[in-house]
DNA sequence: TTGTAAGCGTTATCAG
DNA sequence: CTGATAACGCTTACAA
């Protein structure tokens, strides 16, 4: 089996090679790939040549070879705790058709919030060797650790932050969590009660203490509503609910809060925007369809993302430069009903 | 520059190797390859020396070089429409989780119902060798110029069929026409109308064959509103919506079509449930929170793309066997109150 | 059980 | 402008 001429015969594993297109194109191996990567300096003959060989056989250039070769994969892997949830999902769109056309490709883990999965899928993005990461850190990742494992690969992270150095795509959540309180304050109201799923993770709790100063400031008492998930969450908003001497307004920190204050109001009957007020954090294409269409805090998922994206390609670009960005999106009020706006 | 002796040097492009890895273990580099292969043919003392020499060193192996001469990557693509839609959200984030439990990564992949933009994802596929590859075609694609494109590379269809022997994982579509056509019936009504953004598109032209069956069956008139996208959907609902003689039934085909149809009777002040009746096309968690509580038509995501992912595997291991399968599964219809259930 | 050597497909280098 | 050659890092015969 040596020698199939010049048969359209192959690569050891059935596809076809640069040694393939050279023989067929009647030429070195080093001119089909100086052809392939756009240099200028082949001849115009065989030029032609090498473009019949590549399309006569279907070629495809191996992108392992080159990437083992070269040493840059045009790989870039995105690491969120799930794409299940339409920020990230969001994120996810966007930063693959950006990435795609600056030629790169798109590995896509999700560790649902479990540092040990984290850390493996940074292992595998090492292995893989990506050019770059743009991450949301799992809760409870052990920040150092983690920068001592993740080397020398380029990082941004997205929605959470990880350490100081590192580049980041932040929302800017003590913001957000104030303009929701002032929104509150200004329609009068004076219980104004938070309601998330944990006090714990990084944007809750920066968003908490937006909220907290808001009310500190207006001499008013804060107060949280939380349970372990959203679905315990229900119960415990709907205690609230019932328990509470008067109508308040309600605050929620993140689109699964919104969901379980919705579905306590309706189980009640509760309507938002007359005497009970809500604002919902994240916006979602029913949100203006509610029965109360709902206020919420718009987050620029794309923005962000593209924002990350173009960080890490700056990143990847300078490798000592050690670019320290660190940008922060601003949040929405998308003004709807549900808070007491539009009811004069 | 050269034999830094033992010291903690390594590649030439700075990541650690077999070799780095060997020499310190004071073994052959192929002894390591079998350690880490977990070949049991390695004595308890090297294998402990290698460990450590592992660890020490932070080694990493290196994926394409790996790849590269094994000929496989432990790689799946998919490729979908776009991620931003629950169906394919929910696909994605499980088809990531049980690839990663079988070892493998995924790259991800979007065309936006593009042809060529997917045909360059798939040559991009095929330049990353990825092991096999879950699509779901976009609306146009030349099927049988695409599946000379795709050559040998294991592919599994899922939501929309490819050609006659390529496995696929399937909605039962025309049935998830008819038993929602058959619940408006069973609640007595004869004006049932199909709201949809397209009738071209597989999924859709299926369902719509269901309903035009039953209707047909029943002697009633299939009437169908249409428009380009789900923003120009909703003024044809609001003018059907404000023309019509009489309260009608409306049966959504897609997500897309629900939100504009759930948007022109909201517009309208129009409640379903009572008079008139609605059902919408996939289930979704604020279904239930709405004015009137979507019944929707649930598809079994999560189940989807398991299948896919498991199909896939199948057809990866056997190169030969040419398994054909396809996979069927059930709609589920998620009774609540806007069909005018619960209302006795 | 272990080590040596060849080769996976590319590209950079260096002569021609 | 073009072609041979040597890596890139790993695994898999083949020897020892």
């Amino acid at each position: 089996m040596k020698a199939t001429s010049n048969s359209r015969v192959s690569g050891s594993r059935g596809r076809p090679t640069v040694l393939d297109v050279a023989r067929i194109a009647e030429v070195g191996a080093s001119t089909v790939s100086r052809y392939l990567r756009g240099s200028k300096s082949v001849s115009a003959a065989v030029s032609e040549r090498i473009a019949f060989a590549v399309r006569q056989l279907g070629y495809q250039p191996n992108e392992l070879a080159r990437g083992l070769r070269g040493g840059s994969t045009n790989t870039i892997g995105i690491v969120f705790p799930q794409v299940t949830n339409l920020f990230f999902s969001n994120c996810v769109q966007i930063a693959e058709e950006e990435a795609r056309k600056s030629g790169y490709t798109v590995m896509l883990l999700t560790h649902q919030e479990n540092p040990e999965i984290q850390a493996s899928h940074l292992a595998t993005l090492q292995r893989y060797r990506v050019d770059g990461i743009i991450l949301t850190a799992a809760e409870g990742t052990d920040i150092e650790s983690f920068r001592l494992q993740a080397g020398n690969i380029p990082i941004v992270a997205l929605d959470r932050p990880l350490w100081k150095e590192c580049p980041s795509v932040l929302l800017k959540n003590r913001d957000a969590g104030k303009i929701a309180t002032q929104h509150m304050l200004s329609h009068g109201h004076k219980d104004i009660v938070c309601v998330t799923t944990s006090q714990e993770m990084y944007t809750f709790k920066e968003r908490l203490i937006g909220y907290t100063q808001i009310m500190r400031q207006a001499g008013l008492q804060p107060r949280v509503l939380t349970a372990v998930d959203y679905q315990q969450l229900i119960p415990e908003v709907t205690r609230f609910l019932k328990s509470a001497d008067r109508p308040a307004a309600l605050l929620s920190l993140s689109n699964m809060a919104t969901f379980s204050a919705v579905s306590a109001a309706k189980g009640l009957g509760i309507y938002f925007g007359k005497t009970w007020s809500f604002i919902g954090f994240d916006d979602f294409d029913f949100a203006p369809l509610l029965e109360s269409p709902l206020t919420t805090v718009r987050q620029p998922a794309k923005e962000i993302a593209l924002a990350a994206l173009q960080l890490l390609f700056q990143q990847m670009a300078g490798p000592n430069s050690k670019v320290q960005a660190h940008i922060r999106f601003a949040a929405e009020l998308m003004l709807r009903s549900s808070c007491g706006c539009l009811f004069p």
